[in-house]
DNA sequence: CCAACATAGGTGACGTGTCAACTATTCCGG
DNA sequence: CCGGAATAGTTGACACGTCACCTATGTTGG
């Protein structure tokens, strides 16, 4: 294409496309690790997570989409989909006829822990045990200033687990 | 989930949300962007500046997928979407029989000149005007060490566009 | 009470991505 | 020259995400 726009210092280019490469990459290493480990996806691995977090293990489908950052329907498209694979299962809500809730199952419990710790060392691995802490320091900064340009609300350090 | 393997440090875990929610949200913003300004997604967006970076305008698809780092059958997919639409055509290869080229049409040209001002615009404003040199050394050195750990191979500074 | 409206959730169509075959050529050793 | 291996590319099945739309229930003002 046409170079009318100025486009980015070679050095921003540089990073930029690593950092592209690397969410591309990173997302599909872990995946990889959860399904060697449990027959899990990234995503199932959320819904356990907030599932398994919940003292009850179950949890209203507008709750988990609100944790997780989803669409209700995504939800919706992917609960159906573990339900299938035994994982999890739906169950009605007494209080509120129109509401559902997502209740783990024991095969969704076994799955979890058994991806827990292989998901966590990889995510060490990969990542953290190899920054200095003055690069923590600026992976925070860096990631605060950006994720405050993309989501206007709801920055700060929206709550730890 | 219990807490029997040792997890990250609080910071670390802080960043480690924040990267993952924006990860999701870059892409997303930037898919908007590209979408209202010339009804592109972001692969269409790579594929096509792949394309016009060549001077014919026609790139093979085994190059197509080396340089995007995509598989074969993404390209293959992706490029019969791209040819349903009009940007994109498939040539036959004269000199070898079993290869296709990719060709950009009028259209797809068209496309990319009317996105690119804005994409570019929208990295830089979302990324890129807001880090100070440390940061955007920090941020080279951090993609660059995870790069490393994801794909041992093919690092170092994979060529700039 | 009931007609509007809001809310919870599900569904279908479609774009995107991966994996595992599959076809058609080219290459290469005998 | 031929038969097997490598290579180029496509295809089909399926998981994942989004969007638009739908149903069913709850809520509220007249």
């Amino acid at each position: 294409m046409s170079t009318d726009v100025e486009w980015l210092t070679a050095e921003q280019e540089q990073v930029w496309r690593r950092w592209l490469a690397l969410n591309a990459m990173l997302p599909a290493a872990l995946h990889r690790e959860l399904q060697a480990d449990a027959g899990l996806s990234l995503p199932d691995f959320d819904v356990l997570v907030h599932l398994t977090d919940n003292p009850a293990g179950r949890v209203r489908v507008s709750d988990l989409a609100h944790a997780l950052q989803w669409e209700k329907s995504r939800v919706s498209h992917h609960v159906t989909r573990m339900q299938r694979r035994g994982l999890v299962c739906r169950e009605g809500c007494p209080d509120d006829a129109r509401g559902a809730f997502v209740v783990v199952t024991t095969a969704g419990r076994a799955a979890i822990e058994q991806a827990a710790p292989g998901h966590v060392r990889a995510v060490r691995d990969l990542i953290f045990d190899h920054l200095t802490d003055a690069e923590l320091q600026a992976l925070d900064t860096i990631t605060r200033k950006v994720s405050a340009r993309l989501a206007p609300t709801s920055d700060g350090g929206a709550a730890g687990r």
